[in-house]
DNA sequence: AGGTCATATGACCATATAGTCATATTTGGA
DNA sequence: TCCAAATATGACTATATGGTCATATGACCT
């Protein structure tokens, strides 16, 4: 049996098939996972339990169609940035990714929320499939790019990568949510300054230090 | 009506009181606040549910109740390294609370899901009462540490005090959660070479850089 | 022994859940 | 117009939830 929606989903008119998308986003956005309702979304979609169970598999099913819809999103910021990572230097291919990680956040606040939930509920029974592996292919990603500095010289040599990658991931984090916490709800160029700010520090924190003003 | 635990829970027998305290803790730190079930944690703890029912007025109480034990444990990690802020410079300052930090996820594993489910999880019913108002506290005494830090010199001035108080909070969290997946489940003395890493990459991006070798 | 008061109990209530399925409705082709 | 296939429906099932309360138990005092 084909997973996520099936063709009968895709058979609906676009408006109402948005409604429905439109419904469930909403749900997850504002649950966790397990306290997320089906009779809402059904309700709030305007449709019957009896059709979305011929949508969708289980509740899992769902969930799992929100998260592709966001990974898939998300992939539309990050891959250009991905593209030729040796193109550029270390620290303007990391602040490239912060950035595509700020615009992301200013165009889909509402996947926001959602992504934060799944990433930090352990609970949630698609945390080990969806989680767990991404995290790490994107540690190792990091990894390779410290690895890469380092021979470039560009980075100095005596750190420790893989905690330094953890750290540079969980920065994207802070950013971003600092963004969201404290810079106007409205897109602010402000947040640029901030970016550059947070480049500056880690520049000055693992760099080879040759350039920058004391 | 007093909150929290009444009278009659203080009068059981510390066994009893303490099996019931361990079911409570067991199922706050395997299950989000919303998933968590009043019927599980009587079975467990061996009682009816009328029984538990005379200890706390309901559910939030029982939540309220793991997060104060938690808080109050935290605190006695915190205090001390708070006790005197201005005998000691930022840095070690800093540095003692990181390390005060790991110490408190060692000694007490279990109270770390129950708090970083919290901190993550906006649709608690209790996250606007417990942890807002605690994270403002945090980001303001950081705040003003930074600035004595400028004052005297330790700190070049040309930052933005508030993003980088928000980013040292935030890396406290992820030495933390570094230590929980990478370094060896046992207590590793090898986390104390990462912590002076991260001091030492902290020191390089804010400080007056005067006596670090390249 | 009788009486009083704190404590313990679990059947019960109203409500919600994810998921099912026999039936009804709509659709499109002959 | 009639039929058959696709789709829509919501009552229903089995199960769980947080919370209540009349009743039972047992400890202590007179």
């Amino acid at each position: 049996m084909r997973s996520l929606p099936k063709d009968t989903f895709y058979n609906l008119s676009e408006e109402k098939r948005n409604k429905i998308i439109d419904s469930i986003i909403s749900e997850f956005e504002n649950n966790s996972y397990e306290n997320a309702s089906i009779n809402r979304i059904v309700s709030n979609a305007g449709i019957s339990k009896g059709s979305l169970y011929q949508y969708f598999n289980d509740k899992k099913d769902l969930y799992r169609y929100v998260i592709n819809l966001i990974i898939e999103e998300k992939m539309k910021y990050i891959t250009p940035v991905m593209e030729n990572p040796d193109k550029r230097d270390f620290f303007t291919l990391i602040r490239d990714m912060y950035k595509s990680g700020l615009e992301f956040a200013k165009d889909n606040p509402r996947y926001l929320n959602i992504g934060n939930v799944l990433l930090s509920d352990i609970s949630s029974p698609l945390y080990q499939e969806i989680v767990k592996e991404n995290i790490g292919k994107s540690n190792e990603i990091f990894e390779y790019l410290i690895q890469q500095g380092i021979n470039r010289g560009e980075i100095r040599g005596n750190i420790n990568i893989k905690f330094i990658a953890h750290l540079i991931s969980d920065m994207n984090v802070s950013i971003v949510e600092y963004y969201r916490k404290n810079v106007s709800k409205d897109w602010d160029e402000g947040i640029f300054i901030i970016l550059d700010e947070l480049l500056d520090f880690l520049k000055r924190g693992i760099g080879n230090n040759r350039d920058i003003e004391k």
